[in-house]
RNA sequence: GUGGACGUAGCUCAGUUGGUUAGAGUCCCAGAUUGUGAUUCUGGUUGUCGGGGGUUCGAGUCCCCUCGUCCACCCCA
């Protein structure tokens, strides 16, 4: 066993995994950029203070989750375990947020301090978006069409969307008090972590997972029915919008974000396909947090997804990035021929910017070489050698039509073409070949 | 943070009540084929049995500690 491992929680990602990032990432880039949002890159690193402040003291992340550190200068610093913070934070001290709308998005590790388990890691990966200044419903429907457009651009399918909404911080606050009288009545009979929170957090006991903590829950008071005027309207203009939309939701009215900052519309994007980590995508409006960090009054909305969820469930269901491999791989057989090979395949790689050229290195009689070209999964093989040299021309050999006609047993396919023709004719020549492919 | 399962070759795994020098498949390399990739055949490389300690004449196997992974709780993306 090596000496060294990982941190644990903190983890590598290789090829072919990191093709699946790649293009998830692409894909979120032009699914941000197709509704006119503009990427904001932060810091991994925070004033402690910003995260207990916007997320709430008495959170599990800022109690017992953060990578909290003294730097030399003895401040308190933290590693990001969420976005938004941030976000608020930059948007204000480069007056972003001044009297004006905000469309952001942003992708990027956050870290917290939690027991690993598949689909959560101590350093993980968030994709997310914050739309500041508007106050109305629309908003919040356009940042719930976004993430379902970009689920369903990834082709990630079987979510749900679960919806919900927290009202005004003033419904909040008596709706808090009057759960709070209610579970009293019961707290003999809650679970021990229902009662702990019944205290310290008591909107939290709504989605216990304790069967008899559920049973009481029935009759307990709810948060929708609790609804101040502003907020019901609000949160009708949403599912009207979704209906508009024709986008499927259903209302949890226990559905509540953990951390402190969410009012009014709060929704989850979950799947069932990933044990305990239902969670894939998840946000809400934070109309009283850009203040809170000394701002003006600014209404906002946002979401965060988990990327290393994202990858599992696309896994899931046997998505695939698109194929990396190389079109072509070029042999060389010989000194000479090595030499000359580096250069045609500079050469090629001017002329074709799109082509994908694995050139062999580590020598290798050709038996050797091909074998690599075939394992690399190229089209075409190249072959450069004396002859070839001598001829000014290059063996084009077809590497996945020959395995057809192998088992059919007619000879290879393979051809010379003048060295100076080449760059011309490898496009036609791999889409003959594709062809060929698709129509045996 | 709590509870449980599991760690043997790069990968997937076998390994009997504790008993010689720890195995298979795959992968990789070489040869059969002095310049032609699947398949086949032959040969070869690959391990501190996760790590440390203990019991024992003897530990991959039993005990303790520790690290890691996974599952559930907790929490959340």
């Amino acid at each position: 066993m090596n000496k060294f491992q990982s941190v644990r929680g903190f983890n590598d990602v290789l090829p072919p995994d990191t093709a699946l990032w790649q293009h998830l990432h692409a894909v979120a880039a032009r699914t941000f950029a197709s509704y006119g949002y503009g990427e904001i890159r932060l810091p991994l690193v925070e004033h402690t203070a910003l995260f207990a402040r916007s997320i709430g003291e008495v959170t599990d992340i800022v109690e017992k989750e953060m990578f909290t550190f003294k730097d030399r200068e003895g401040d308190s610093l933290t590693l990001r375990p969420e976005g938004t913070a941030g976000t608020v934070r930059a948007g204000l001290e480069h007056g972003l947020l001044h009297n004006q709308q905000q469309r952001l998005w942003y992708a990027g590790p956050m870290f917290r301090h939690e027991r690993p388990q598949a689909g959560r890691y101590r350093q993980f990966h968030q994709l997310g978006v914050e739309a500041f200044g508007m106050a109305g419903p629309d908003i919040d429907l356009e940042v719930i069409a976004l993430s379902a457009r970009l689920m369903r651009s990834l082709g990630i399918g079987g979510l749900t969307l679960e919806l919900n909404s927290l009202g005004s911080a003033q419904t909040r606050t008596a709706y808090r008090a009057a759960l709070v009288e209610f579970l009293e009545r019961y707290e003999s009979s809650l679970d021990a972590d229902s009662r702990r929170r019944l205290r310290s957090n008591p909107l939290r006991v709504l989605d216990s997972k304790d069967p008899q903590t559920q049973e009481i829950l029935r009759e307990a008071p709810t948060l929708l029915d609790a609804l101040d005027d502003a907020s019901r309207a609000h949160f009708d203009g949403l599912r009207q919008g979704l209906e508009d939309l024709g986008i499927a939701y259903t209302i949890n009215p226990r559905l509540v974000r953990g951390l402190d900052y969410y009012s009014r519309t709060v929704f989850e994007w979950t799947t069932d396909r990933l044990g305990a980590q239902a969670t894939v995508c998840a946000g809400g409006r934070y109309d009283g947090l850009v203040e809170q960090l000394g701002g003006a009054p600014t209404p906002a909305v946002g979401w965060a997804s988990g990327v290393e969820r994202l990858i599992l469930l696309m896994k899931a269901q046997g998505l695939t990035a698109p194929d990396p491999a190389p079109h072509v791989y070029l042999c060389a057989l010989g000194e000479a021929a090595q030499r000359q090979a580096q250069r045609l395949a500079e050469r090629l790689r001017d002329a074709l910017p799109w082509l994908r050229l694995a050139v062999n290195a580590g020598g290798g009689k050709l038996a050797a070489q091909l074998k690599r070209a075939d394992r690399s999964g190229a089209a075409l093989a190249l072959i450069l050698g004396e002859a070839e040299l001598a001829a000014a021309s290059i063996q084009v050999k077809s590497l996945r039509a020959a395995h057809r006609e192998a088992r059919e047993s007619t000879p290879e396919q393979q051809q010379a073409v003048p060295l100076a023709e080449l760059p011309q004719r490898l496009s036609g020549l791999l889409e003959a070949e594709h062809l060929m492919r698709n129509h045996p």
